[in-house]
DNA sequence: TGAATATATCAACATTGTTTGATTTGTCAA
DNA sequence: TTGACAAATCAAACAATGTTGATATATTCA
């Protein structure tokens, strides 16, 4: 039962909100292929790049992406290490114990 | 390169959206101990009922938590299947293939 | 039956997130 | 320089979600 601290519930939410749109988790699928630039990902993904832009950033600040710039082109790749991170977060959700999954304790 | 169909994309969204919330974190985390009754859930969160119940409601309808009717009170449990789900669909958002972590390709 | 308790629902409101189109910034190459 | 292109930012419009307090429903027990 070791809960976690405020902070990394803010964190942790964070990180699931950047995944909760379904255009980001196609960003996410296309860039677990090795790094694209922003051009590539309007093309593929068929919206505005103000809009690609804004989900970029939202990813980035999540911590789930990083970008590199190269001349005019911004490159971004997803962190591994983020991913992993957030595979044990869920993996700490999962339930635990193995005592009677139901509840013994009364309300009243 | 396998993507996601969009049907499964809209679940996955839609689970990661329900994640995405500090007191439905916290709910999560006290349910990974075993079934709780939303009375119980109310005392250790200082959550009004209504909210709560609102919180409860967007698990559940996610998938992430079952309930059961048992009298007067209602329990709540995770859903380890869901849980398992989602980690599986973390793993699968990984940087996946060995190549160059580099895009080779030039955008003009 | 009627009072008491647990939970859910609802409508009003507040907050936050997304989308759009226009503008700006940065970089390159003529 | 200037013109062209990539990407980021911004404000306004819009959409979705979270919160509150009041009320409804369900169940028990006297």
């Amino acid at each position: 039962m070791l809960f976690l601290m405020p902070k990394d519930l803010t964190r942790a939410a964070r990180s699931f909100h950047a995944l909760s749109d379904e255009t980001r988790l196609q960003i996410i699928e296309r860039l677990s292929g090795g790094e694209q630039c922003v051009c590539d990902l309007t093309d593929m993904l068929a919206t505005p790049q103000s809009l690609l832009s804004f989900h970029l950033k939202t990813l980035k600040e999540a911590g789930i992406l990083t970008d590199r710039r190269e001349g005019r082109w911004v490159y971004y790749s997803l962190s591994p290490e983020a991913i992993e991170e957030l595979e044990r977060l869920i993996g700490s959700l999962k339930p635990r114990g193995r005592g009677p999954r139901v509840s013994l304790k009364r309300c009243d």
